[in-house]
RNA sequence: GCCGAUGUGGCUCAAUUGGCAGAGCAGCUGAUUUGUAAUCAGCAGGUUAUCGGUUCGAGUCCGAUCAUCGGCUCCA
């Protein structure tokens, strides 16, 4: 047979051989390193035996498939510390995941003390080097093996399988595990490892089960890359929004107001309303008309919507329901049912569409107490809520129209390069969660597509994550530590148009249904700011700063030049302040540096003389003596573009 | 909601087996009037998240509640 590699060049053997052999013959170092094997474009163990003509890529860590196969390995390593330190705990299951893998356990919950002795079990383990063999058993056979060995989590996976799955374990000394595979030869290829944290986990994802001991870990085939990934996470950490917010004064949380109701401090409160004016501007140029519509409505309106069916744990109710003759509110978890009755007061033409309403939109949502966090996941929140409505020959169209917006604000606020999109399409198995029937789904679901592709939009497609109402447009970020939040939502809706019995008179004179368009452009701006401070590590683009300008007199005999000078920035738009304190200017200039600010203004006795401000910026430094005049024009038209300027590389001082 | 951790001046952290709640920074006052990342001195600041219990005595031990964090589930 022949074996095409990766570089091109073929390799010839008599009889079948194993993906590890192979190795073995293009070189001994490789075959130390090889975690898995690629044939024809799939991952595969290195005990497969390669029988015919084929490609084959030998997998290290270098590769993302090589390095799941380490790591799944090491997940097992894991499990059998566990097994001999706690010989009661049951095992369920234990993959490799973008930062390395967890094993969840039957057990009782493990502590950092736990952890530590954890990793010296598995440290030991590693140091024995037993060698990895994988077996196969039949359906009967295993099921009766993993009874045996009284794991019951583990004879139910199996009995789950499909019929005709291959069954295999993979053992290592005394250890034996269920698994899919690829794994290493041997323990002792694991040469960089550590256990980062343990939770609750359910069984199989389900609230419903049992919540079993999850372990996290990660491993990397070089202690570097393990110490360097480590460190990674430090510095994330310190860009994390919920601990830079509340450090720069951004937003700050009080017990007794409640979890998730942030407050926003002035300094948050001041890039919200710039993102608010900015995006209202914006949406106008874009032909959208403005609603302000109220925060609260009564149950009756959204029995209408279905919100009470689909989403009614979800709301604040005010009232009492089961009181005879009680009037029952909920305050709004969206605004869609009330743009809906903006758009019948009068009835409408085909020429009247697209109707484009914006609003400025706080929503309430009752999410469950252990469901909040920072800013990214709050009970109040305000969005920059849309909904269109359409023709059925205008959807594409519009849709287009709202992606290019959306695109528009990733791209000013800098954050395009940090998203992905999603299709969030319905869960076929579990259709009775939505609105209509499947052949509708499939329609609007197809439409969707299309519209996507004739875009040009590079997504994935998720089930089970669509609106009760329509498939959903997701634009995705991730936070510092790698989660996942909805930024953007653009979603297709053809259901709630006849609910809510919304026509128009088309050219024949009869009425139609139109489509109705639910997008958001930026997004919810508690999320954003979170967002925008993790990216920028607080040092925002100047347009967003709360504080752009801060002038720093020498001494209080400049404080009247300074004053002057304040003015004038105020006068131009400029958040500006001035340093009044009687400190050294080295003590101003390092307060300011520490707060982020974009530019520090030093005025002085020279700067008096010849009516000029000394510059100093985080983008270039000490920036020399300017025209005051000269500095005003050009922040102004920094602030007007939006630009994003590069930073000075520095190394952060502090004490 | 579930599993777990945490909670001491605005911030960062001390406080021996249960035995007088303390420091630095920030704040205020005074002096200094300063030229590009920390001037000096003094003062003030606390019902140790809240409520309850054990004890002669609780920041420390126990219970409940609230909040925050790491996850799960859910979600914009």
């Amino acid at each position: 047979m022949k074996i095409t590699l990766k570089d091109g060049s073929v390799k010839e053997y008599a009889q079948a051989m194993s993906v590890y052999e192979i190795a073995q013959d293009i070189s001994e170092g490789l075959a130390r390193v090889a975690t898995a094997g690629e044939v024809n474009g799939e991952v595969v163990d290195l005990r497969t035996v390669v029988d015919a003509d084929c490609e084959l890529s030998i997998l290290t860590a270098n590769d993302p498939a090589g390095l799941a196969a380490l790591r799944h390995t090491t997940s097992h390593v894991l499990a059998e510390a566990v097994k001999r330190l706690y010989p009661n705990a049951k095992l369920a299951i234990g993959p490799s995941i973008d930062t390395g893998f967890y094993y969840d356990f039957e057990s009782e919950s493990f502590s950092r003390d736990d952890l530590d002795a954890i990793e010296k079990e598995m440290k030991k383990i590693i140091k024995e080097g037993a060698k990895i063999e994988r077996f196969e058993l039949p359906r009967e056979k295993a099921i009766a093996f993993m009874e045996e060995k009284g794991e019951p989590y583990k004879v139910e996976l199996i009995q789950d399988l499909p019929e005709d799955a291959t069954i295999s374990f993979y053992s290592q000394g005394d250890f034996t595990d269920l698994c899919a595979g690829p794994h290493l030869m041997s323990t002792k290829g694991i040469k960089a490892f550590k256990l980062t944290s343990s939770s609750g986990a359910y069984w199989r994802g389900s609230e419903k089960n049992k919540m079993l001991a999850r372990i996290y870990g990660t491993a990397f085939s070089k202690k570097d890359e393990l110490k360097e990934y480590l460190q990674q996470m430090e510095e994330a950490k310190k860009r994390d929004h919920n601990k830079l917010g509340r450090e720069m004064e951004l937003f700050a949380t009080v017990d007794v107001i409640g979890q998730g109701l942030p407050l926003l401090m002035p300094k948050g409160a001041a890039m919200i309303q710039t993102l608010q004016r900015w995006i209202e501007d914006e949406e106008e140029r874009r032909g959208y008309m403005r609603t302000k519509t109220p925060l609260m409505a009564k149950k009756d309106l959204y029995v209408i919507s279905d919100h009470w069916d689909h989403y009614k744990e979800g709301m604040f109710v005010l009232g009492d329901e089961e009181k005879e003759g009680e009037e029952v509110f909920a305050l709004r978890p969206m605004t869609c049912p009330f743009q809906y009755y903006v758009y019948k007061q009068s009835p409408k033409s085909y020429r009247d569409l697209p109707c484009r309403y914006g609003e400025t939109s706080t929503l309430f949502r009752n999410e469950e107490s252990g469901e909040m966090h920072g800013l990214t996941r709050v009970r109040q929140f305000t969005i920059s809520e849309g909904h269109l409505i359409v023709r059925p020959d205008q959807v594409e169209d519009e849709f287009r129209g709202c992606v290019d917006l959306a695109k528009y604000c990733l791209e000013t606020l800098g954050l395009e390069e940090d998203v992905t999109y999603e299709l969030s399409l319905a869960d076929p198995d579990n259709m009775d969660k939505y609105m209509g029937n499947r052949e509708l789904w499939d329609q609007v679901e197809d439409k969707m597509r299309q519209i996507l592709n004739h875009i040009g939009i590079n997504y994935t497609e998720v089930t089970g994550e669509a609106a009760f109402y329509g498939p959903k447009l997701d634009i995705q970020a991730k936070n510092v530590y790698g989660k996942q939040d909805t930024m953007i939502t653009i979603q297709l809706d053809m259901f709630l148009a006849e609910r809510f019995d919304m026509t128009f008179v088309d050219k024949d004179g009869e009425k139609k249904r139109p489509y109705i368009i639910h997008r958001t452009s930026m997004g919810c701006y508690e999320r954003t700011l979170a967002w925008l401070i993790e990216k920028y590590a607080g040092k925002f683009p100047t347009w967003l700063c709360p504080e752009q300008v801060r002038i720093l007199p020498i001494s209080e005999k400049f404080h009247d030049y300074g004053a002057k000078v304040l003015e004038q920035l105020r006068a131009n738009g400029i958040k500006a302040t001035m340093d009044e304190r009687a400190e050294k200017i080295g003590y101003k200039i390092r307060e300011a540096r520490l707060a982020k600010l974009p530019y520090m203004l030093v005025v002085g006795a020279q700067e008096e003389e010849q009516n000029v401000v000394s510059v100093r910026s985080r983008f270039l430094g000490d920036e020399g003596q300017k025209n005051l005049d000269e500095f005003i024009d050009a922040i102004c038209k920094e602030i007007r573009t939006k630009e994003i300027r590069q930073e000075m590389q520095e190394e952060e001082t502090k004490k």
